[in-house]
DNA sequence: AAAATATTTCGAATTTTCTGGAATGATAAA
DNA sequence: TTTATCATTCCAGAAAATTCGAAATATTTT
């Protein structure tokens, strides 16, 4: 539950063509997708797609396994609902956690 | 539902120090608390700190009003339940809506 | 071992973000 | 109207993100 955690995962989404890719990942299920249809899919330079689902996977969103020649992705469900949980645990209207214990609740 | 807006509030997010400035907003309740005070609490310059404030109201998650010289800022809950239930709807493994339709999903 | 395919890493330019001191603007009190 | 307080805006430097062509790496096929 380490909050820089949680928020390296918000900024790895919060890039517009991450957050596609994202998406695409998702759209394709526990299958997953390869790189390269990933590729066609989003429309951007190979080298540009590979850092962006570095960073997705460097933050715990996704993961890669190579078949063959092709490596597959797939999005990691449990840490995005994780990110999901934090967010309505300590960031929405009935936060529990996290009390009011400073200066800055007044 | 625009994407791009909720890409923009995840990125605003994602900035440690934006999400410590927006947690200490949630902690303080519908009541809200001034500038002053989060910078108190959060313990960066003012002109930082208005920067990011300025970067969480224009995406849509608070919003300030005046009260005489203080500026009273507030988290604005709805706007987080969106985004919340967006990441729900579209980033989660029993995603519904937009439906693959695209070659990536093979 | 050479060729073909899939993907990453390197290198470098461009753009954007982050930061904070100084100046300015807004409001209230004396 | 002067002074004091609160907060933003201006400005500019430093750091990080984004982009993508070219080169390199990994794997399979021939």
């Amino acid at each position: 539950m380490d909050i820089l955690t949680q928020a390296n995962r918000l900024e790895a989404l919060g890039n517009p063509t991450r957050l596609a890719i994202y998406r695409a990942l998702v759209r394709a299920g526990h299958a997953g997708t390869p790189v390269g249809k990933l590729q066609d899919a989003i429309g951007i330079p190979a080298s540009t797609l590979s850092h962006h689902l570095a960073k997705l996977c460097a933050c715990g969103l996704a993961g890669q396994t190579r078949e063959g020649t092709v490596l597959r992705c797939r999005a990691h469900y449990d840490v995005m609902e994780q990110l999901v949980a934090f967010l309505a645990a300590e960031c929405c209207a009935d936060a529990t956690a996290a009390p009011c214990e400073t200066s800055a609740c007044g």
